[in-house]
DNA sequence: CGCGATTTTGATCAATGTCAAAGGTGGTGG
DNA sequence: CCACCACCTTTGACATTGATCAAAATCGCG
């Protein structure tokens, strides 16, 4: 109904068997505890390539894990450019802010189809009351998060597009490979248009596919078709001037 | 003795006479419980414009509540470039990360004469544990923190270099206001340099100059000595393209 | 096969950076 | 009280990056 779409229907999941149930905010959680969280949650639902789970500026009666997918977390401004914040994986907790019955600052469109998990908005303050180490854990990811959008902002502040490019897409492909532990492919898939690596690196989509070319005939990557090959490492992240500093 | 410097001298302070105390991570305190943050808390410090509270790369064994003055939260990557992250005032509480034990991946400057509550580090999270509404309240204050830093990656990524600076002094001035509740002063003390402005900004500190004449010629504002006055707030809101959505 | 969305390419232009030098400003010590 | 120094700001000429516009090529999909 949101949106003026349906909504996809609602599958239940075992909590217990969750496949992220360790690195959202149910980390807080014993394996005893789960059935706590099943009765909380409101179940699980699937949405298409394209479908926004909010808007910025709308008010929420959810908040969402996500299971599988990519979404993008963005502002926009009057001008009508937009600002990618953050792209979410499996794992991040979406929609959490200090005020949880104020309109959401920001929205969370769908890059690929997605599934999350959804829990009620408006109980959720007590459940964190009900549950001591569950606000602990939200601090905690969200310190991560902040820690995540400073990178992202000093990659768009201070570095040349070729740069922001090649640094956007080593952290994207360092996420993507934490998350499908150990296997070296040599493709890793990020699902991303060259519009929508624009809008998150503050450039426009035509000259992402001038600085693309560039970084490809110097032989340090290939990206087509959502498919990165990145040919050499290390001479991307000199270019990205990547610090391997960061592990967040 | 960090730094290379003398730490100026602590000077104890009554938590309940703490002037910040309802606005950091104190808030989660009970008038009755201020005396267990008073046992916790190290002690106050002044520390002098130009020095470091800590910074990147650095372990630290303290944390922060900015008691007064301006700090600069900042990232350096290779190629020498800083990027501003956030100007923390009264009432931030700096230092706190998802692993407290950590390196820290940012640095905080004293932009002016800076006092701050000294918390230590390393029993912070033993603190929390025994304080479950300072879990709640750390979730809150970082999911602000990231709020912000959303605001400012935007206004990075996405707007000239006049709208850019509009939309900083604006919120700036915002800020100021905020915490200096009630008085209609046609000046407004935003002590930073063109540098500072550059750095926070993504661009040079000369062309900073140059586009703050362009708002002067246009009557638009004036900026000198640290001191701002908007001479005309519509107009310039309109060219930083400013939403006043925004209540952070 | 055909359509919409995405990517590519080239030409041109505007915004911002770079460099260099001159002016201001405030603080410190004599 | 003055002189000096460090730092900040201003200015102008020029270089460069990245935006804009427009059109063609490609891709994915029904």
């Amino acid at each position: 109904m949101r949106n003026g779409f349906d909504e996809p229907p609602i599958v239940p999941l075992s909590c217990r068997l969750c496949p992220i149930n360790r690195k959202t905010v149910c980390q807080a959680f014993e394996e005893t505890e789960f059935e706590a969280v099943q009765r909380f949650k409101i179940g699980d639902r699937v949405l298409p390539a394209g479908r926004h789970l909010y808007r910025p500026g709308e008010t929420c009666s959810e908040l969402y894990n996500v299971l599988d997918g990519w979404v993008a977390l963005y502002q926009i401004i009057r001008n009508g450019r937009r600002q990618i914040l953050d792209f979410a994986l499996p794992g991040s907790f979406l929609g959490y802010q200090p005020d949880l019955s104020a309109a959401l600052l920001h929205g969370a469109e769908c890059i690929t189809d997605v599934s999350v998990c959804v829990f009620p908005r408006s109980p959720f303050p007590d459940f964190v009351k009900e549950n001591p180490r569950l606000g602990d854990r939200l601090a905690v990811m969200a310190a991560r998060d902040t820690i995540m959008v400073h990178d992202h902002l000093t990659n768009v502040g201070c570095r040349s597009a070729q740069a922001r490019i090649a640094y956007l897409l080593l952290t994207l492909c360092m996420r993507v490979k934490r998350n499908a532990k150990a296997h070296a492919a040599p493709e890793v898939v990020i699902p991303l248009t060259q519009n929508y690596i624009a809008d998150a690196l503050g450039m426009t989509s035509v000259y992402v596919s001038h600085t693309l070319r560039q970084l490809r005939e110097n032989n340090l990557l290939t990206f087509k078709g959502g498919k990165l090959q990145v040919l050499d490492p290390d001479g991307l992240a000199d270019i990205g001037d990547f610090d391997h500093l960061l592990l967040v």
